[in-house]
DNA sequence: TATAAATTTGTAATGATTACAAATATAGAA
DNA sequence: TTCTATATTTGTAATCATTACAAATTTATA
């Protein structure tokens, strides 16, 4: 939940060292992405840059993200099954959804699968593990 | 791969002995699930079983399988990006997606998590491991 | 049989994602 | 700077998965 301050230059020398152009659209991406790390869908991000960038596309958030998980600097998880959700690639970690609450936690120091690049033949390129149940905030109000 | 076959009357057992009412079209649907082992769509159970029940309803594919998913018949595998996926819930394993053909195979003996309760202070119910990468068939075809 | 409850069905609505072509912005050459 | 090619963004329409819902059918019960 520390909401983080992430400088453009910081986010533009990102973009650029995998490859990516930084535009301002491009840019105001991943920087959300970075200083939230809410997991948000499509549609939250264009909601929330939208008032910044009147003129935002949702089909700029659409090309952005699949430019950016090409590229591995975002990954796609597919752990809600209504939509995407998007993370920025850092160290490796875990996700946890809340089925009460919805909100996607993250866990670290659970699974090591880092050094598993076969398994039954089949070439790895990658993982992720999801955990669902409730949060500890919505046990907590179960009081 | 190895289809299974499976008779009728094991079925309607299962279903009974989870508090399911073995109606013609869930039977069928479980059934499909069992012997093919396939990991279907809702549109490949429907396209598959519509030739054999030909007043079957995609809507009755949709509760049914929601209804299983409830019972803990079933689980439902978020794996696939485009649609969900579902798996009879027998022994405990993980599933690894092919990106060429997206084939997904069952993977047995890689995790073991059945001991965590709660992780970080959250209530787990529920938890998969989803590989992905190439599958051992489409790395042969490499050659 | 008559009635109520459960299940199935078909259609319409919703929501996420993709396709696509026009508009705009950016970069490089002249 | 101006011209031109290329990259990026935008808006709209199309597609696909899923849900909502009420009518029709089947099943259980009196
Ligand atoms: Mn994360
Ligand atoms: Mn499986
Ligand atoms: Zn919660
Ligand atoms: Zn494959």
């Amino acid at each position: 939940m520390k909401k983080l301050r992430i400088s453009i230059e910081n986010v533009k020398n990102l973009l650029e060292a995998k490859g990516v152009k930084p535009s301002f659209q491009r840019i105001s991406v991943l920087k959300y992405l970075l200083q939230e790390n809410n997991h948000p869908s499509v549609d939250t991000i264009y909601k929330n840059l939208v008032s910044q960038i009147p003129t935002l596309s949702r089909t700029t958030v659409y090309n952005t993200l699949k430019l950016l998980s090409e590229k591995e600097v975002i990954s796609t998880l597919s752990i809600s099954n209504t939509d995407l959700r998007f993370d920025f690639v850092g160290e490796p970690h875990d996700h946890f959804q809340c089925n009460t609450c919805g909100k996607i936690y993250d866990i670290y120091e659970i699974s090591d699968f880092s050094e598993l690049k076969t398994v039954d033949g089949h070439q790895v390129q990658e993982m992720q593990l999801h955990l669902k149940g409730t949060c500890n905030r919505c046990l907590e109000s179960l009081n």
